[in-house]
DNA sequence: CCAACTGTGACGGAGCGTCAATGTAT
DNA sequence: CATACATTGACGCTCCGTCACAGTTG
């Protein structure tokens, strides 16, 4: 399941991701200190900040300037995590019983026609009335 | 839709809500002015708090004792509540998906016997093989 | 007048962002 | 040697829980 996305890669050092969030170098140092982050590190033990961990960065400054203190950053990251994937799940329980209903009608289709096929293969049977219709009331 | 609930309804003054809670008082005031909770108020103006009230001061207390700020707390508390209402709405989307697939067997199992009554009313009509049946490859 | 409510103001501890000092490597 | 990284410590501001004081009501 796990793929290497373009956004992983760890491209920036720590100057240039905190210019691009626009935040103090020490500010980020912190904040992995905290956990809220974990960018990468080189052979030579410096961090390497991916996009994905600059836009974290950037989702980070929002959260701090509506008031939240770090613990309420973490919690609410994680719950927000947690809402996409309800999100992603629903939408496939959506699709998925659109699906039903979509089988369910080809289904019954098939059982029709394979009853017609069944009962009627008019190469070897006929259908012969005997007796007589019955009258309408 | 709205419905009066037992927990809902406003019990206890404020001074025996702190003590319920666990807390100050003054800390229940400042939760109010911050608008995390809202007891209701008697004609005097006093106010009076609900078990529900009191159940969320304290979840507030959890939230606050993990380290969280107030505008933290007000955050999750809503997130948590936007959970739930996902999670039942998952629940129903699920009972749904599990009622189509019942519905599809017995719409299936109804054509299915519908066409064996169009198809064979025996009292009038009658299957005869004409011609040779297809040999076997 | 006591008890409990109401409000406002102030104090102290904790959290957090920034600055400073120091060390290492290119 | 200059630069950018690393870590650690300290300072200042804000937040928040509590306490203190004053006013109102039964």
């Amino acid at each position: 399941m796990r793929q290497e996305r373009d956004s992983d890669r760890p491209l920036f050092m720590i100057s240039v991701a905190a210019e691009l969030a626009g935040m103090h170098p020490q500010t980020l140092r912190l904040y992995e200190r905290r956990g809220l982050v974990r960018p990468q590190r080189t052979a030579k033990n410096t961090r390497r900040y991916s996009e994905r961990d600059v836009e974290r960065l950037q989702r980070i400054q929002e959260l701090t300037e509506l008031g939240l203190n770090l613990a309420g950053v973490e919690r609410v990251l994680a719950m927000e995590e947690q809402l996409n994937a309800m999100g992603r799940q629903m939408l496939a329980l959506q699709t998925q019983l659109a699906e039903a209903a979509e089988a369910m009608r080809r289904e019954v289709e098939r059982v029709e026609r394979s009853h017609r096929m069944d009962l009627v293969p008019v190469s070897r049977t006929q259908v012969v009335h005997i007796g007589r219709r019955r009258r309408h009331a």
